[in-house]
DNA sequence: TCTATAAATGTGTTTTGTACATTTAAAAAC
DNA sequence: GTTTTTAAATGTACAAAACACATTTATAGA
């Protein structure tokens, strides 16, 4: 079959913003440009998409490669095409938002990659239209997490109630009062209590739970409603 | 400054998912394609991304050239990558949704343009992956309209609240009790009420209202918690 | 045994959602 | 001109959820 004529071919890119949870504070995981221009400068990950793959599959490589992570929450974000976003050759890029528990991941990262987690607040300038994509992942990020419990991909397999009430309030810089916030939680019936409890960061401990994955895929929308005045943050 | 090199060029699209509503139901505007393979056949408006502008920018561009349309709500949907997904060659579209009042543009289309409305629920089946598109949209457009205020951008300038409900309806396939609609849609102080009466629909006739603009925008997170159990809706 | 601390739970008030009922305006029929 | 019909608009009571604040509880360490 023929080529459609005389239209214009181009690159097409992914671009992850990755988050993590260290237990205070939200992290953005970047790695250091290899090629010139901007070479040396931090940048998110990012790849050229393939002949054979689709964009997921693109994503899902380009992380595998740079950190070793696999099998995370990802998900599209929007595609940016500024004809000049970047200046070597026209390239559009499509971003992905990640979001992983940061503790499973640490080691290895170090050790075995260059890619280093920054606190968001505390993030370097990056290249090209790269911060651009950022303010649009954390803004994703606030507008998801108060409609679905996409959160708990932040969190390890096993935490408490406070731990994850100061993940939501890191996410929304506030703070929520306790009892409503334990209160609104349990009621999803998402939550499975353990025996154990976390004595770490308290004298009487705080109750592990876990999440019940099969009612977290069955029932992503029960965090509908769970920030309360949404619009304070969202938009 | 050099190219990227051994990379794989490709060609980018945008496709338009385009809704409207006739006052009963809502309608997708087509058209038939005009080249090889499956020339003739009923398909999305689309076209190809140029050097020199942006997604949103052709986006806008294709509407113009394909119906005349311009200045509507018009939305990045998501980015479809299968790598066979058009069999001529590699493209890459990215899908676009659009609202418009049906009525504002429904002499042109059909004098000067080969577009044409569909039912939605009596469309036929589109080329490539683009039913697959307009499923995407359908959910988009109740995700969205249960959280804000879009689907105003269906509608005339000026309506009454039981058009709205009949609208509502229509997009959820459901039926609202009217006391707690109106009141509800009243309360989000959107909307100004005219002195004027539609008489078409009763005897009574209903109060036409008009949305406030600067609220509108000023306050894009107003729907929010709209629809009564999203969650039975939106996923 | 006492003290300090964060976790967990109790409870009253306010706000919002929901269901159902009634009243109102105006054209058309009588 | 009075009555009937119809959909629009409004009234209201009950239930559920959100919210604010208070109290109790478990446990390590003094």
């Amino acid at each position: 079959m023929n080529r459609y004529s005389k239209q214009t071919r181009l690159l097409l890119a992914i671009d992850c913003i990755i988050f993590g949870f260290d237990g205070n504070d939200i992290k953005l995981l970047l790695v250091k440009r290899s090629l010139e221009p901007e070479k040396g400068k931090w940048n998110l990950m990012g790849g050229f998409l393939r002949a054979d793959e689709n964009l997921k599959e693109c994503a899902n490589r380009v992380l595998k490669q740079l950190t070793g992570i696999e099998g995370v929450y990802l998900e599209q974000l929007r595609t940016f095409s500024k004809p000049d976003r970047d200046p070597v050759e026209r390239t559009v890029s499509v971003s992905y938002f990640a979001l992983i528990d940061i503790n499973k991941y640490e080691k290895q990262l170090n050790h075995e990659y260059s890619a280093e987690w920054f606190l968001l607040a505390e993030k370097p300038k990056l290249i090209f239209d790269h911060d651009e994509m950022v303010k649009l992942a954390q803004k994703q990020l606030r507008y998801k997490a108060s409609l679905h419990p996409i959160l708990f991909e932040l969190l390890p397999e096993k935490f408490t109630i406070p731990q994850l009430q100061g993940l939501y309030e890191g996410v929304y810089d506030t703070s929520f009062e306790n009892r409503n916030f334990s209160r609104k939680v349990l009621s999803t019936g998402l939550l499975m209590k353990q025996k154990e409890k976390d004595k770490i960061n308290s004298k009487k401990g705080a109750f592990f739970y876990k999440l019940d994955k099969k009612k977290y895929k069955a029932n992503f929308q029960a965090f509908l409603n769970f920030i309360p005045n949404p619009d304070k943050f969202i938009m």
